[in-house]
DNA sequence: AGATACTTGACTAAAGAGATCATATTTATA
DNA sequence: TATAAATATGATCTCTTTAGTCAAGTATCT
């Protein structure tokens, strides 16, 4: 579970969309690399990349922009992070199978799938509703 | 937690030590190597990594080869992945402290903690017990 | 002496990460 | 309808890390 700029760029971009989720207007991506100082044309690689997935709706033009696509209590952490993060490696033993080697796999799975537990509880409006907790801002109209 | 090439044989290379940890004589690269399908001169390099660490004694000459120079009750796999493994990237958006950023980070903290959780009990003893229980092939003498 | 085995430092190839750019297309609005 | 504001797309590029290699040297056992 390793967590990339890419990654992590895609996880600020769903939770500002989220914040923004009940609001009607798009959020320009300009919004977004202002606000975290994320390069312009990454950003945009990472939000193609959504829209594959149909996370996110693109509406062009001016006024244009992007809107999240799907429930906000649906998508964790977890989903974006496998989504957008590269593949996981695999054991490089593979076929060997040797005792030694067989254990060590468990182990690193083991310890993989207590990331995964964490980051699967993590759901996007669950994670709104926290910082709006944490500072009082106001986003919702 | 990401857990490389250099990490894996690391650990095969320290489990296959304590394996032979009470036996006298020193275990030779080419045994692990061998046994592994570790390429040799790669694992060279590993070795003088935990030998810096002083986890590891080398024997040179004729008949030489390593031997475990630390109590395996106290090396975990998190030790071995922390000490050999690539350090930790840390947070990209450090310093701009955006509220979202800051709840993000404290969700990767919170998955690698929970992942180290579980490799920090993972002991080359206890690791070493549970695979000769699983096969009973004889490395004692 | 000779075989065996570790020592050391430098080196290289390939992959992935993190962008960056130029050009095209769509849409609201003055 | 002209213009500005936005996204769309595909290619390219640089830097770092990873994984692996090589050659020449040194120590020790038999
Ligand atoms: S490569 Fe197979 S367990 Fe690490
Ligand atoms: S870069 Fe700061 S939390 Fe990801």
């Amino acid at each position: 579970m390793v967590i990339s700029a890419r990654v992590h760029y895609a996880c600020v971009a769903m939770l500002e969309l989220a914040i923004q989720h009940d609001d009607g207007a798009p959020v320009a991506i300009r919004e977004i690399t202002d606000r975290h100082g994320i390069p312009g044309p990454f950003l945009v690689q990472i939000l193609r990349s959504l829209r594959a997935l149909g996370w996110v709706q693109s509406i062009r033009g001016s006024q244009g922009g992007y809107r999240l696509s799907v429930d906000p209590t649906t998508i964790t952490l977890l989903d974006i992070a496998e989504a957008i993060g590269s593949q996981e490696a695999g054991c490089r033993t593979e076929g060997k199978g040797t005792p030694i080697a067989t254990m060590l796999q468990e182990q690193w799975d083991d310890a993989a799938d207590a990331s995964r537990s964490i980051l699967g509880q993590a759901t996007l409006s669950g994670l709104v509703e926290r910082t709006q907790q944490g500072d009082a801002s106001m986003f919702y109209i």
